[in-house]
DNA sequence: AGCTTTACACCTAGGTGATAAGCT
DNA sequence: AGCTTATCACCTAGGTGTAAAGCT
């Protein structure tokens, strides 16, 4: 995944489908990446490898993305497909626009949270209570500043100024993603009113996600 | 006020500062337009001025226009200057965008709404109680296809093709605006928790709006 | 050498006034 | 003649990969 200075944003894009949630209730739908391991990567040329080249940076500044429709209803995040193609990733320790700050050949991985917003209890919104917490290993990533094999090109989406997309490029780390997974509420902890249930959705017509891009 | 079939924002645009408001209440904030009165009219070039042409036009279906921050706790809305910028006029009777419709060569007068919105009442949100509605005279105008005056050529804002901004050209129609009004709670009618204070804000270093621009 | 940063040409999307053509 | 419509060149804002330059 290519971190810059400016930040940039997600691609493929994280995009989930929510079903379960209560149609009148609120909730605040946000993301934010934990880091793998305790190590730093290198990529070998000759060998077309990762490798582990000593002991992780100083970890990052922790922070949040929320998604920007939120806070909505239920029925509005169950309505369609939600995207989260407005989040932006930086390796600017010192970042000043909110965006998500990733250490540049270090693992991670993304999270999703779905919170509920329970309008009774104004000031414990984002309380340690009522949201739960979906992982999907198979989005785990390496942050790279740009891309380290030459097969991948991205040329694609709003702003892309080449003519066709190609996406080739074979898996770039030894992480080959599993299928889309379906994590239903039982399977991870949460409490109270959120029923959620979150399938995580591949991104389109393309190959298996590839972990360094 | 320039209307077109695929939809064009209103310039100036109308923009109001909000106070008096829960901060942590739920508010929905819309604007409609409603005729001013039963008449259709016309540019009469050699004595620049508009002449009574007859009666109205069937009236356009009516709509609202909802900011589309909406809803949102007071304490967003007062924090800075509420823009309704995109909102867009229409003269398409059958338009499907959702834009607002008027009829060409008809006066109007906009009007702006705060809606409060009581969450323990969800499916009674919209009903009519707990709103305030403010109607600033000086915002009425004439909804043109085309600007009437050529010394009027509004080059400003984004994707405006000259290089300077004229805003040239006297008043338009024999309804020279006053200046800004502050339009208190007392003045208008309303019931519930809404205690809303509106300020309709100038449009910027321009002169005088131009009733028909 | 390996990784990062910057600059840049190019793209999409949305918006604008002017103009010319069309309608009544 | 008076008004409407469609088209157009042009603009801003935001986003993208590439390539060159810079850093360590």
């Amino acid at each position: 995944m290519i971190v810059t200075k400016a930040g940039r944003r997600m691609f493929p894009t994280f995009q989930v489908k929510l079903s379960g949630l209560d149609p009148l209730a609120d909730y605040v739908l946000l993301m934010d990446f934990i880091p793998l391991d305790d190590k730093r990567y290198r990529y070998a040329f000759h060998s077309s490898s990762w490798l582990v080249a000593g002991r992780a940076d100083p970890v990052a500044p922790g922070r949040v993305h929320f998604h920007p429709d939120s806070p909505a209803k239920g029925a509005q995040w169950m309505r369609q497909i939600v995207s989260f193609d407005k989040l932006k990733l930086t390796n600017n320790l010192l970042d000043d626009n909110g965006h998500i700050i990733l250490n540049s050949m270090h693992r991670y991985q993304p999270r999703f949270h779905v919170v509920f917003v329970d309008p009774r209890r104004d000031s414990e919104r984002f309380a340690h209570e009522n949201f739960k917490s979906f992982s999907f290993p198979e989005t785990q990533f390496m942050a790279v500043t740009a891309y380290q094999n030459h097969r991948v090109s991205l040329t694609e989406g709003p702003g892309a100024p080449g003519q066709q997309a190609t996406h080739s490029g074979a898996p770039l780390d030894s992480t080959p993603p599993p299928p889309s997974a379906d994590h239903a509420a039982e399977d991870l902890p949460g409490i109270g009113p959120c029923p959620a249930r979150v399938t995580r959705l591949p991104p389109g017509p393309c190959p298996p996600p590839l972990s360094s891009a």
